[in-house]
DNA sequence: GTTTATGCAAAACATTTGCATAGTC
DNA sequence: GACTATGCAAATGTTTTGCATAAAC
């Protein structure tokens, strides 16, 4: 009994942030002069319900009557206004990962390749030695890409988990 | 007179360290146990003439007579014995770039967005840094991938150069 | 009513694969 | 002769685009 009072609230609260997130998204996008439509709320909806990263065609899947096009249309604005960022796997496949409100805009990540979970890298300033070895050559750094690939502790403690 | 003589010269140098590098590529593959084929010169060869990244497409537009398949599988070859590196463009573009036979295997550019240019990024223990702030979470780290984009010192003193 | 967004299908790319043929060792 | 590489074409997979229609402001 307890445990199902705990569920429900627990899933409730889940329902809540979701809730909140896609509407936050949804916000985001109309400050910057995108409209509020019934396929974008779908589609702002289902990346709010995500805890990992995914790819434009998982997202699609989720989204049947949603035309591609508007997909990848949304998951163009949501990346250019921060709420979004690229994230590029060990085999190159490009996946998409929500920024939380108070890391907006490009950022890292340690990427587990087991089990697929994602960190954010902080805590190291990457940015601050790559602009001070490429002051030394004049070089000016407008940008950067940066993943690192490996396991993370879970993973490394328990090698036979099934794929 | 003494123009010419130079031009002369300097394109005889070009021309030797471009053969002697196609037949150390060659050399490179046949180690791993590939063959020597005659399809294969070929792609070394336009490879070696290379000053720059370049890509798939490109190279195989410059080897008419050549499958595109052989392409593909030569340049993956070559990335495997770590003669050739991978580069991530900023707009999301593959392209291919000799190592020096001092630098081989992967490491780190500084890629110039306006000239195209790219140079090694020595000198910054990014990967020493990485793996240290990373076991502190006891993430281990197998690989990354990091491209610095900007303006070499070239392009940002004459910003009018056309494209 | 003007502007922006949508859905579809097609196009555009980039890369890989199957397979019969040809070339190397 | 055994094994590897090639060329072709087709498949694959991902992302973009043109355009007529529909919806939002």
């Amino acid at each position: 009994l307890t445990d199902i009072r705990y569920q429900q609230k627990a899933a409730l609260t889940v329902r809540n942030r979701n809730y909140a997130l896609a509407d936050q998204l949804l916000e985001t996008l109309e400050e910057q002069g995108h409209r509020d439509t019934e396929p974008r709320r779908k589609v702002v909806a289902a990346i709010a319900r995500k805890n990992r990263h995914f790819t434009a065609e998982e997202l699609r899947e989720e989204l049947p009557g949603i035309g591609r096009a508007t997909v990848y249309r949304s998951l163009k604005l949501l990346v250019q206004a921060g709420a979004l960022c690229r994230v590029m796997l060990a085999d190159g496949a490009l996946h998409y990962q929500l920024n939380d409100s108070a890391h907006q805009g490009h950022h890292h990540h340690l990427l587990c390749v087991h089990c697929g979970e994602s960190e954010d890298l902080q805590g190291c300033d990457i940015e601050g030695q790559l602009h001070s070895v490429a002051a030394a050559r004049q070089f000016q750094i407008t940008g950067h890409w940066l993943e690192v690939y490996g396991q993370c502790y879970d993973c490394a403690e328990s090698p036979a988990v099934p794929a």
